[in-house]
DNA sequence: TAGAGCCTCGAAAACGTTGTCATACCAGGG
DNA sequence: CCCTGGTATGACAACGTTTTCGAGGCTCTA
């Protein structure tokens, strides 16, 4: 007996042009032509061979295309986490132009952990995406140089690349921790602290660096206690604020260097209702009901960086061939409240 | 003079095996052999082969690959916003369990146009994606089952499939709902409004039946002007609530569908601080710095949904056969205050 | 009527990988 | 010395498309 050695369905043995072109008796390549809508097929024979692709229920398949045309119209995104309002914008930003590039858009999470986002942009490379968005996580990108070379568009968004010269799309973290600051200085205070990421990321650094300019700008000095740069877990930040709000001479302001740390400084202050003199705070990046809460914060626009990121990707993938450009999104000062409580005691 | 014809560079003119294989010396296959791990490589020929791949830079093209095997190791998702954080943190939970599987995720949104979410899922599956997760913007899903009979698994999540017997893993929205209201009610509320999202959606019937089923359970009539089922869109969700809440018997408590909707109603409530009686909230699904805001919920939880559905379509990737099975996630009421407060009139 | 030119169409190669199978080689046993 | 059996290796087909190119049939003009 002839014992069939179990064929393993390949995508579950789907029907390929070659058994759309026998069944409506024409050639491989009409079905092709008419599949992609090329010009010169005869009403009848494309009628015939409509007829065999729904009788049949015949879909392209697009891995088969991509082999042979060398662009997958697919693009890489790698971020932080999707689960994060601020990239989820982001990302759908992105997809949206992508979407009018009739390309799809593959997300990665690096969950902060460098070696993840080089596993994660190496991988989306095998797949040979077409471009790649990076919000980088570490700061040596050398390993993408190979990658750069060989034809993978690449543009870096909210912080630039480490060590390598690459587009990148960033919000203006300095001026806009200066400009929130300055507000809270105009407010009438004077001893702010500043509750920020680790200052190897470049944006945390950024930010702390316009805190500081503000504090000189207005001839006031720092002292080093009211500055915590470190992880931005809420034990921590908790921790932070603690520290920072007791003793002799509290600060009577807060700047929170994202919008993870202002959601923290907003519970703890709240928290502690009765338990002090009110304290000012003004937060990088907008927060969920933030108006309702009566946040002052510094908005970023993660809908605009993603779009402007993806905008230049396209570009390059259309050819263009410029030199590596550097773009910086402002941000908007939106006053509600928080930032504006005045000093509680000299 | 032989004018070369602009060669169109491939994938930027990588090097592919055949060049590793030329450089180092041996056979195509062997370079795939130690590129794939196999056995039957001497260390040394192992070595030379290593060596090409380091100096030429070369990196397998997956695209190549999945066509040869069939399985694309990659799943898609189809949702309605990757902007809204209910579906980033389900998004994000279905990721971890795809890179727990070797699996890329490729998210798309169908911005609850079921046009859309149609044509997204149809494009993943031209990509052969190996199983495909949806979140129904529609209510006709008969165009997937040509897919699914030629082995795309697939599981909705959310909302069961329309018109198709399909895996899905759903919220007890009516559980959820029926509970928020007699929390309601148990605080002495006899006149609840309800406002959610249109009912041809799935989970806001659902809502709204358990409404029903709440106020009947507790033998109180329901006033139809109390329903508000329609878009929830701000501005109409404003003007939905002005009017229950004008009138000479205006609702004491209000019960709202979703996130959006709750969003919205704290805002009206808040904005009408002095302008009337307190009017007490129950929210289905949480909201961002809820807690702060003392906003009572009934809470969902979109990883689980996420984590649960992706769990499902791997056990159907690994072969499991059984019927159509459909899972549903409890629901948890975090009381807050809001949804504490008494009826403020007779 | 012949030649030119256009249009429709299909055969065959190519894309870069993996699967199948044959070959060459080596050691060991008879 | 031959045969057996295992191991390392490569030649070649296959995956399902797109690309290239040429064949045939038609119309039009001279």
């Amino acid at each position: 007996m002839a014992e069939t050695p179990r064929p393993e369905p390949r995508y579950g043995n789907r029907p390929t042009m070659k058994d759309v072109a026998a069944r409506a008796g024409v050639g491989l390549k009409t079905v092709s032509r008419v599949v992609n809508g090329e010009p010169g097929v005869t009403p009848e024979t494309e009628g015939r061979v409509r007829e065999a692709i729904d009788a049949l229920g015949f879909r392209r398949n697009d891995s088969a295309r991509v082999l042979r045309k060398g662009r997958t119209a697919t693009v890489g995104l790698v971020l932080e986490d999707l689960a994060d309002p601020f990239y989820g914008q982001l990302s759908r930003a992105v997809e949206e132009v992508a979407r009018a590039h009739g390309t799809l858009l593959i997300n990665g999470s690096s969950a902060a952990d460098p070696g993840r986002e080089q596993e994660l942009a190496l991988t989306l490379c095998a797949r040979r995406v077409d471009g790649l968005i990076v919000i980088p996580a570490g700061d040596d990108h050398r390993y993408l140089e190979p990658e750069m070379r060989a034809g993978v568009a690449t543009v870096f968004a909210d912080r630039p690349a480490g060590l390598i010269d690459a587009d990148a799309v960033l919000s203006d973290g300095f001026g806009g921790a200066r400009d929130g600051v300055a507000h809270l200085i105009a407010h009438g205070h004077r001893r702010i602290g500043f509750v920020g990421d680790r200052p190897r990321i470049h944006t945390a650094a950024e930010r702390l660096r316009g805190y500081r300019a503000a504090m000189e700008d207005a001839g006031l000095p720092v002292d080093e206690r009211w500055v915590a740069s470190g992880s931005t877990e809420p034990e921590r930040v908790t921790a932070a604020l603690a520290a920072m709000l007791s003793g002799p001479e509290p600060v009577t302001a807060l700047f929170a260097g994202n919008n993870r740390v202002t959601v923290t400084a907003v519970r703890v202050l709240a928290g502690r209702a009765g338990g002090g003199p009110p304290v000012a705070l003004v937060g990088f990046d907008d927060v969920e009901l933030g108006d309702v809460l009566g946040v002052t914060v510094i908005a970023q626009d993660p809908a605009a960086l993603g779009r402007t990121a993806a905008e230049l990707l396209f570009r390059r993938l259309d050819g263009a061939a410029e030199a590596p450009r550097r773009v910086v999104i402002g941000t908007r000062l939106v006053a509600r409240g928080s930032g504006e409580v005045p000093p509680s005691s000299g």
